[in-house]
DNA sequence: GTACGGCCACATTTAAATGGGTTCGGA
DNA sequence: CTCCGAACCCATTTAAATGTGGCCGTA
């Protein structure tokens, strides 16, 4: 089996865990007037765990720590293949489809270093789609699909790293199959890029500084007379 | 009645406001097992609108339209005293506070920049507090109140913008007085302190770059040999 | 020398450049969809500074940072003359040649504002040409050349503003030489008939509001009124 | 000659926690 | 004097939307 081949079947089987999990419960009591993602995460993680406790593919699966606010997966688990076990980390994207669109952050790239450098690779992005109900809401579809997957490595090359320190995509940007090392090197050229830009933007910030201060000033005098008069 | 006097009266009429609501509905159906910052955030909105239909001293109370995720206030209203009609923004912050500490975002700078050159000033931070429980979560008081109010314009001088481009600071420090305009200075300062600090880490990351690739690269040769060797 | 006469040399010497970029790099491996424009920008901001490092005329070339969609030039470089260093900035146009015709945005009068502001006033436009091939594009003649070049200031006077607050011409549209006096004039006066035209729309749009209005009560009173009697 | 539409890569903005590094005082 | 703990000052990280401006093309 080459790389490629593993990885397909990963995410194949991946996604049989996923789809079945929500198709047996598609409504949640989670209200959702806003957005609804770490509590549709804190679900997914608990059942993530109970569905694969008898799978024959995944091992040691967990949740991430119940109220953790920084966990770098929603969930881990190992894959096993052969007697090979290879570390998985998900993490779960819950989008809300009524939205206009949306570019989520994908995680801080330190995690993902981290994660190489201690002889890993694997991260999938689960994505999952729903309503808000009258009582909570609900899973629905997206191309046919209660759920999209796909490995941090193959993702799309529009991808970047945002001033927060967080990478990000669209949540439509296909997937494209590159090699580990490919990756590699295209996630540090992003990070590089990133850091040019906010060198630019910082000093364009600082230059217009004084500026800015004076304007303020100028508009406070103003307003700030007259509240004086009027509750004289 | 001076400026200082002035402010003093909005906040106490505010809380009396908030501190009501709160009172009459302690508990609330929202799941919390991790932040409900928003989904309360949206529900004090529209209650503060209704509680402020009648008010003497608010007029033209709005929520933020539903489901609008960049809204520069949650709520807005005016604060009419002798014909003289003040603007005032609304930001909610809702604590978890089994959490050990909090330094909870505070909006951008920009809308504050935007919010003085057009006359106005007051942008008015409301804490709330609250604990999950087993059907949704219950307001709690903290220092024996349900609520805390302050003015931005008051924020302790321990607030900073981070690099997400929002001012930042603890749930606990306490506002101090100063004038509007040692206020516009103070968060200026802020601003340019806040990137300078940035070009400096931009920087560092990126003469790190060089060696962190090679290092992947190396990690990664010898994770992906050893999958290779195992899935043959 | 003239300044009209320094303007000639200043674009003689660039489009030598560009014409010898194209000219050694006719074909490129990129598909011609949609983002075709900022992907050939991309590249010949590169290359630009690529072929100008060892240029007696032209110092310090610098291509947009990567990524960056929102920078005020795709290069920029100074021109050097009898120790004279004069900004350049530089904006790419890639048009595709099958197209039947187009009328690019040409970038934010703003930008301009402040060029001129902080002592500059050279913004040149480069448009190439292009033809989509089977696994990419080419670069292809219009009118007997790789390249053809003006400064803004001497652009056709059929430019505009647009609702997007973006200037805008015909890629056809030849340039016309005028003083750079004139030509502040001239972006002004373009500015100013822009709002004017906003505004003539806004008030038609009024306008209309008011007879939808009457329109709509109209048939609603006669819909209403035929409902009502029919579920008496 | 002008508006406008689609596309899309990016920053920004919104919700609030934890955690790292430095500094300072006391044992 | 030195280690340790607490306090403090920040960045970082987590949840996912919208908005801006440049890209050209069509109408
Ligand atoms: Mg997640
Ligand atoms: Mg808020
Ligand atoms: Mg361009």
């Amino acid at each position: 089996m080459t790389i490629k081949e593993f990885e397909e079947l990963v995410l194949e089987k991946l996604k049989i865990v996923v789809d079945q999990i929500i198709t047996e419960n598609l409504e949640l009591p989670i209200s959702a007037k806003s957005r609804a993602g770490a509590e549709i995460s804190d679900w997914l993680e608990e059942k993530f765990v109970e569905y694969t406790i008898d799978n024959d593919f995944f091992e040691g699966s967990e949740g991430a720590p119940k109220g953790s606010t920084k966990n770098p997966w929603d969930a881990r688990t190992e894959f096993v293949l052969d007697g090979h076990k290879e570390e998985i980390w998900i993490d779960f994207k819950a989008f809300k489809i009524t939205s206009a669109d949306s570019n989520p952050d994908i995680g801080t790239p330190n995690k993902i270093i981290k994660l190489i450098n201690e002889g890993n690779f694997y991260h999938a992005f689960i994505h999952v789609f729903y309503e808000a109900t009258d009582n909570g809401l609900k899973f629905v579809k997206l191309n046919d699909s209660y759920s999209k997957l796909y490995f941090l490595k193959d993702i799309s090359s529009t991808f970047r790293r945002n001033p927060k320190n967080q990478l990000q995509v669209n949540i439509s940007a296909p997937s494209e199959y590159r090699t580990r090392e490919e990756f590699i090197k295209l996630l540090m050229d992003k990070i590089k890029e990133s850091h040019q830009r906010q060198i630019e933007i910082s000093n364009k910030a600082l230059k217009k500084q004084d500026e800015i201060t004076e304007e303020l000033l100028k508009a406070n005098k103003k307003s700030e007379d007259d509240l004086t008069k009027k509750i004289q």
